[in-house]
DNA sequence: ATCAATGTGTTGGATATCCAACAGATTCAG
DNA sequence: CTGAATCTGTTGGATATCCAACACATTGAT
């Protein structure tokens, strides 16, 4: 229990069950996934997912964290401070992110979705803030991730109701000056 | 112990660390790739490997024997009689299966390979003939299964050593006739 | 030749996973 | 509606896998 968090079976078995889930979204639409698919389909016992998984919306919510956050972390950790480049970088990343989900699948759980995007970006935009910032006032820092989380967010979803007609960087850009004021420590 | 060949984990397992093998055979030559590397691959661990496979040589065994097992059944339990077509199949499944070896790979194994496969198919050879020979002479049988397996491993050979000139089905189709003679029940 | 580092193979106890069985929910054909 | 079939979640005991530690072999640098 108390490393339940780094033993290598469990490691393996929720990429197993996560991998399993990703694929089979490729080809069913998620109302019509079951939970004994993905275990077949890993090849893991179906009382071993719930020992690891509450149900399948815990499942979706966790995998889809996970991806978010590799894409997150693989364009971000590179130049790791919050100027124009990461903003522009990270509101890439949500887009593409996006284009990824098929709208066939998972359709019915955007308002998941998209609380699971607004969480993953407000916990990387808090660990960015933290890092450059040597002020004590740590309520202010977290008020100023969920800001920067709900904008960056709302702005690729208006990106996406207006057609994408621009690149998402000339999208965002003109924009960013106006939040850094606030960033710089 | 009695349903350890079916034990799911044991499956998994297996096939972590078979198709970690094999992916590691395409990168690094054989005698370089050490059995902490192939766990780590997998997933799994060193102890793990040990209570599978007695070393790695024992590992390449099985592998071979597997994917080659793989490819034979899928071109032969189509059309499951023991006439030319089910030869020229079997021989291709050969060939194509010495092609997909690395030759970088294994260098240095040839004659543990060579008798993985000349095994597996004296196996299917075997089988074959027991379907459609109502003989109680069971020793001729295994006999008449060596000699075309050691015949048909050797036309492989020779096929490759002469240059691969000719399509491997016209190879070997003119000798089929010959070898045709004493299996008919 | 020696020492350090790395790989092999083994072991006993801890733990994740499996199995079989269960009760209840949902679906769907007749 | 009724029953048959399938899915969800849960549980206790069996077993595969993990871990840490060990002895020994092999390799490579100094």
């Amino acid at each position: 229990m108390t490393q339940s968090k780094t033993d290598p079976r469990v490691l393996r078995t929720r990429k197993l069950i996560m991998d399993s889930f990703i694929e089979l979204s490729a080809k069913k639409e998620f109302k019509d996934i079951t939970i004994k698919d993905i275990t077949t389909e890993a090849m893991i016992n179906r009382a071993t997912f719930y020992y690891h998984f509450e149900d399948i919306y815990d499942l979706l919510e966790k995998a889809l964290s996970e991806v978010l956050l590799v894409n997150l972390n693989f364009d971000v950790y590179q130049n790791n401070e919050l100027n124009e480049e990461a903003f522009i970088s990270i509101f890439i990343a949500i887009t593409n992110f996006q284009k990824g989900l098929s709208t066939r699948c998972h359709r019915g759980y955007e308002d998941t979705i998209a609380r699971i995007i607004r969480e993953q970006l407000e916990i990387i935009f808090y660990k960015m803030l933290v890092k450059q910032n040597t002020t004590k006032d740590d309520e202010a820092l977290k008020t100023v991730a969920v800001i920067l989380s709900w904008g960056i967010y709302g702005a690729s979803i208006e990106w996406r109701r207006n057609g994408m007609t621009v690149p998402p960087e000339e999208f965002i850009k003109p924009a960013i000056p106006y939040l850094m004021n606030g960033i710089h420590s």
